[in-house]
DNA sequence: AAAGGTTATCGTTATTCGACGATAAGACAT
DNA sequence: ATGTCTTATCGTCGAATAACGATAACCTTT
């Protein structure tokens, strides 16, 4: 009571309210966030963008960790969406799906 | 042999190889991805943002969940950078720290 | 000092992740 | 058809998540 300072809001401005989005974008953003909230998926979403790999083999010979390790994480990326697995013969041709990619910086670029 | 494509490379051409960052941004990325990698902590993010709560309680009543599960997705979001806490008498504030989360949408958008 | 309200932590439980080896499945070539 | 190469799946294990209720810790005010 002594204090002037409003309490409900103690350090909130009632500045710049912005409204907020629905919950579908956010378990949208969640989703796709998921995906790629771990490093080998990281930078196996980066080893795509750069071309310097994109079939299965490549990727394992990049990264520290067993085939069926890189398959699982893979397979993640495909369910999010941001990667798509295009059959090529015996092997499996990985790439990005700049759709997905996209979506996924505009959610987090107007978090 | 007798496909006249090159069999090392199925789908991806040459052209615009982008060079790989660092997997020390990987990691900072992961990081700050799996922050909000779940719906929950979207939203509480988002209400932040709004400035429309930022008192525990106020996330509390916004959301389906016990004052201790939203506790704990508040930890984890101080955890990565992304939120901080300042006590103001018995409540604590939360808010977005911009820094951090200009670093993390500058890490999704050069993903 | 005691009481009230707010938030963090503890302990528990069910579920999921992440990693691996082993093995199955699929596509070519012989 | 058989063998070979590549990838996916299975089973397992330990560790981590996510959720909750109960309780402790903290700050104010009386």
């Amino acid at each position: 009571m002594t204090k002037s300072k409003a309490r409900t809001k103690p350090c909130c401005d009632d500045t710049e309210r912005l409204p907020l989005p629905s919950d579908a974008t956010a378990e949208e953003l969640a989703s796709l966030a998921w995906a790629i909230a771990h490093p080998a998926r990281v930078r196996i979403v980066r080893l795509l963008m750069s071309r310097s790999a994109c079939v299965c083999g490549e990727i394992v010979e990049e990264m520290p960790l067993a085939q069926s390790t890189v398959s699982q994480h893979l397979k993640i990326l495909k369910e999010s969406g941001l990667v798509e697995g295009e059959v090529d013969g015996p092997r499996v041709c990985y790439c990005i799906n700049p759709t997905a990619l996209k979506k996924l910086k505009k959610l987090v670029a107007s978090i």
